[in-house]
DNA sequence: CGACTTATTCCGGGCCGTAAAATAGCGGGG
DNA sequence: CCCCGCTATTTTACGGCCCGGAATAAGTCG
């Protein structure tokens, strides 16, 4: 949420206005007074901010609530016609570019596949790109009405300048994205972290929603989280905050795709579980990425008459909980959300014994104060995520430079004199 | 520092009140000019807000800068005589109470040891209770003038209403400390965990001095950090967030006397280290909390003639490192300071082998962005961060309500009428 | 039509930034 | 030795903007 540092008497009303768009925009349809209530303000100021946002067409009056005996109580949501935003999720197998109107309606998608296991830049821009022209198209949405396109990406992100990707499971080293997509499309562009744009569509709209402080674990073929603190995604000096996957869980254990030794991922994730049910079954097979998820799938289901996959599952669930312990004590959230294909796949029916492994661990105190629940949101996830880059943008910039609005400003009903 | 959320044109002075205090309280002598710059304010503003502050006694003009053939700028410090605070470190074997001026110049101190392994409560209370009353005392002040006393406590720290503590190691299970220390005086008391108060020393004025993202560790018989994140200490949803000494760096390891397997603590910690001196000799010595210090000393110093030494203080590196790495990864701090009468005597010769041993697990980005350091205050650094809570208090409420300055009001040089 | 609740308008007190004025030292010339 | 002009800093005056409280308008229901 906006947090901003106020100097004049003329970023206040930025401020209050930002805040009052915050709350309508994240708590749905909501009376003017609620809005008083959530944000602080007074109903003169209220009023007065809302008229404004009306007249921009940010917000509109949709329907109003009963009245007990006096005026009725209009309701105020975000106008969907506002502008457009599109969220594009990179995956290290995978494209997924989504349009969405301004309410987060999901407008037209596109999703493309590279079997490559190395990823080259250029390709990658080249799909981003093509993606989004073609939801552009199949939304049939005027360019100049995107409000920003959101792009999470697997590794970590820079952001000084431009932002820059390091991702070392796709084999990027420092590729300056943020700028080789500007040099393709005038949209504004917004990159980040795959983890982060997860984490902030589960705070948004998912299991993770009305918590100021959660942790959001993803887990699939790498491990990572979103640290939400204080409402604002945590990201630390250079924002790679939140980084999981190669925290050690074992000294001497494990050796990980990063190189080092006892490594979470190395024993939580995809490949590792994968990696260690062949080793039980003395078989080497080499499993490739894409049909990494039904074998995976297939030991999680066959943990109750396979003896090794049993034993896989059963590690598994000791090292997670070890793990989301450690984020317990270190992060004290009030909720952790399990999620990524992987994590929904465990927390279906093993949730219970995770919550379990991790009691067992953590302190006591923070341990009684968190939840641990799975993932609300599905496969798109992070491409929602993404989206939500450039509307928080705009909401914390409280959505001054006005757009193209498809319904034309109201007219208010007082005498025009 | 502050980051209020400004709703009415009153809040807006009191924001910035509270910054230029702050920026002047820790960036010492400051002319206008540059509280202006470092708080965002237009000069007429600072001159304004200055004004105020000095004709409070808040703050004083000390001195001038030479001019180069204008009018020389005027140096502005915080008055050091504007109140008193006091700052409370309850050990798990002694009590230290220091009394501090408005600029924390120290005045009075007052240590008391307790040689009890389990802590009583409402003996601790009255040890407090008793160095409060000595060191007002033997400074000589006011109890009026006393702004507030901060209480750092081993363990966590809970405040909802009013602060209530939580320490497994000393035994106290909800101890209402807050509501006790009341009972027994009248000024505000503020309580936090020792860690943090540590962390908020070694930020204000040791080795994490001017960054807004640091992790200051804290070795000692118990193992802590203090995280610090965009300048404010990281507290998570109760206020227990940076508990590191019991994250799992072993599945399956020594025993921890927190009771699970693998702790941090059960590696790094005193006891543990000397501990494992122990067995590698074959002896079974209980060493008492007394003479841990010593005996931990004599280990590190021994490590070049003693072979169980070298392989102890070897081991240590190698958890600490990974403890560190996993900071280094979940945070993503620009500094880590090593501090506690442990992490200074391994950090006097052992920082580059541990910053070493952290390298070989963190993840490459991250660590080429942390900078590992050790603390720089001394002893008495707990009871100095406890000073700095009613300070922080107060700056960050901008130091509305008027003291008792020991220089009166200054007249100003203009004509009375 | 009156009661009642909600929304808007008006007004007053405050705040900050811009611009102009006052302040304060310095050095050189008379 | 004194005074004046120079320069840079600080203060003051003024205008524009903002929010909250109270009065006013708007809109339903009985």
């Amino acid at each position: 949420m906006a947090r901003p540092s106020t100097t004049t008497v003329r970023d206040l009303r930025k401020n209050n206005r930002s805040r009052a768009l915050w709350q309508v925009f994240l708590n749905g349809p909501l009376t003017r007074q609620e809005v008083g209530t959530v944000a602080g303000l007074s109903p003169a100021t209220v009023s007065n901010l809302v008229a404004a946002l009306v007249a921009e067409g940010v917000v509109v009056e949709v329907g109003l609530e009963d009245s007990n005996g006096g005026r009725p109580r209009g309701l105020l949501q975000v106008n969907p016609g506002y502008g457009y935003v599109i969220g594009v999720d990179v995956g290290e197998t995978a494209f997924l570019v989504e349009l969405f109107d301004f309410g987060l309606n999901l407008r037209a998608q596109h999703a493309s596949v590279t079997d490559m296991s190395v990823l080259d830049p250029e390709d990658a821009v080249s799909h981003i790109v093509e993606g989004i022209e073609s939801v552009i198209a199949e939304a049939g949405v005027e360019p100049a009405s995107i409000l920003g396109v959101g792009v999470a990406v697997p590794g970590l992100v820079e952001h000084r300048g431009d932002a820059v990707v390091h991702g070392q499971s796709v084999g990027w080293h420092a590729v300056p994205l943020e700028a080789m997509l500007r040099d393709r499309t005038d949209l504004p562009i917004l990159v980040d972290n795959g983890a982060k744009t997860l984490g902030q569509a589960e705070r948004w709209f998912g299991a993770a929603r009305g918590t100021d402080n959660a942790v959001i674990v993803l887990l699939g073929t790498g491990v990572g989280t979103c640290i939400v603190s204080n409402g604002e995604v945590y990201r630390g000096a250079t924002s790679s905050a939140g980084e999981w996957g190669h925290t050690t869980v074992c000294v001497g254990g494990r050796t990980c795709r990063c190189g080092a030794d006892g490594c979470l991922e190395a024993y939580v994730g995809a490949g590792a579980i994968a990696a260690r049910y062949e080793q039980l079954k003395r078989r080497r097979v080499t499993i490739s990425p894409s049909e990494l998820e039904s074998r995976v799938a297939s030991i999680i289901a066959a943990r109750d008459s396979d003896r090794a996959a049993a034993q896989v599952i059963d590690e598994t669930i000791t090292y997670l909980g070890a793990g989301i312990a450690d984020l317990v004590n270190l992060f004290n959230p009030e909720r952790v959300v399990v999620g990524g294909w992987l994590g929904r796949a465990l927390g279906d029916d093993l949730l219970p014994r995770i919550r379990e492994a991790a009691g067992r661990r953590a302190l006591h105190l923070p341990f009684s104060r968190v939840e641990i629940v799975t993932a609300d949101l599905g496969q798109d996830a992070v491409a929602l995520g993404g989206a939500t880059l450039p509307i928080a943008r705009l909401l914390t910039a409280g959505a001054v430079a006005p757009r193209h609005p498809e319904k034309p400003r109201r007219v208010r009903a007082s005498t025009p004199g």
